[in-house]
DNA sequence: GACATGGGAG
DNA sequence: CTCCCATGTC
């Protein structure tokens, strides 16, 4: 069983390339991030027969899809536990459901969460003085939200943890959860996708006992799955290590091998992220 | 000699379109229409090792430039007679430069005028009445400037057919010459591309003493080099001949063949227009 | 319908 | 740097 997730900066400037991904390799599972489309505008000619797929999409931003070969489950679509009933009846909405970032599905007995976390930037707010130029520093709303949508993802995996025997959560988490994530950690030591306060929670995340595939697997390698369009940081090896797979323990047992495959990084028009892969027996 | 001109709505867009026409027809001289941009964003990897550019650009709109494999000495850019002196005197710009639409050079012992001219609609402006509804017409703004643009041409053939030898005007003259030059004559009366009195300021400029090189050739045949993106025109083969080649009496007697490649206009992301092409001995 | 622009986002 | 959108031209 092969899963791996993808970031693919949308899925219509991209169609070629996850067309490409999925005939090469063949994967069971694909999870997609900021797909930036409508489910009616999901490029369906990106899948090569034999595929299916699962849309949660809203316009011009963010959006996650799933793509599979085997029957696709839903479970649910955002982060919310209230649903809506059948009679129509009251949906309770989840401020973390506002925006299209996490789909969870069983797909061939494994229950999948796909996620695009938010990024955070900026991270702190600035009010500037006049006259005396003083800065007063305080989290951003961006940045509150962000840590608020990574405490209902805690409290989801939670969930899971108690009631499923076999999940994954994978996907652009937005964090690089160690020093050894990223090229520059001094540069980077407030920016929302390394601050203390950001791998705080990520790591209260995984120590409901989820594995970090990864990093488990390569314990002091450097690797990266995303590297910025700007400044050439592709070409300079500059990278951060931002998509993760988190396995709960069943599924970590059954871990063959992971990776990054930083081919698709190199096609033309690239996406900045490159697909993350697991192989489960 | 193979001369060609080609309106590609965008040189940038294009680029591709233009390197693969110019190595597989390999005309000697290629003049474009509608480049978009200005000259220092002109696509220089369009252009087969050989070839050299003269550009008159602007921002997003008009531009015109000539491609060629000789020697391309400008003799002036826009329709105005007053030049710059070198003293960085006076210059005497005429309202047709305000827009870059203008370019003329020889090359290779022939005088080529690149010509844009403009489109000129909406052709009537419409006043509306309040309560009483009430429509009158006269001419719009882009209209006169179309028509006033057309004089400053025909002036400018004037003093090449008193002065030159051999010359020829090539471009997009959004005209329309007679009935057969379009799929719908009726329907397109009122439009600034067919009106009469469009028609007639194009047969004073031919009057002078040139030729209509494709007309000449096929005096009946229905040609089009221009089929517009909306309403599937190309598929209905609903077109309008509104690209054209003018030679003065001596290239007119050099005429071996010339014709219209509908080929580029079938190609990924064409150009509205497809390239006219004569072949002088 | 397919270019251009400028502004917002990452 | 490379997407998205809205508006404007033809």
């Amino acid at each position: 069983m092969l899963i791996a997730t993808w970031n693919v900066n949308s899925v219509r400037a991209r169609a070629g390339h996850v067309h490409r991904y999925l005939t090469e390799s063949a994967p069971d599972i694909l999870m997609l991030q900021e797909i930036k489309c409508q489910a009616a505008d999901f490029p369906r000619d990106a899948l090569p027969d034999g595929y299916q797929v699962e849309i949660l999409g809203q316009k011009a931003y963010h959006g996650v899809a799933i793509i599979a070969r085997h029957p696709i489950n839903l479970v649910q679509a955002g982060l919310s536990t209230r649903r809506v009933n059948e009679s129509g009846g009251q949906e309770n909405v989840d401020e973390s459901d506002a925006e299209a970032r996490y789909l969870e599905a069983d797909i061939a007995g494994i229950r999948v969460g796909d996620l695009y976390l938010p990024n955070g930037n900026p991270s702190r707010r600035t009010d500037e003085g006049g006259a005396t130029n003083s800065t007063t520093e305080s989290n951003s709303i961006k940045y509150d939200y962000k840590l608020r949508w990574m405490q209902r993802l805690t409290a989801r995996a939670q969930e899971l943890m108690s009631s499923e025997k076999k999940f994954l959560l994978a996907g652009d988490f937005n964090v690089c959860p160690t020093a050894r994530d990223l090229y520059d950690p001094v540069g980077w030591r407030d920016d929302a996708l390394f601050r203390l306060d950001t791998r705080r929670e990520f790591r209260r995340l995984v120590n409901l006992g989820l594995t970090d595939a990864i990093r488990a697997r390569y314990p002091d390698d450097t690797l990266y799955s995303f590297w910025d369009y700007q400044g050439g940081r592709w070409s300079r090896g500059e990278g951060l290590r931002i998509d993760h797979f988190l396995l709960s323990p069943p599924l970590a047992d059954r871990l063959v091998d992971c990776g990054i495959d930083r081919t698709p990084r190199q096609w033309e028009q690239p996406s900045d992220h490159t697909p993350v892969w697991c192989r489960l027996d």
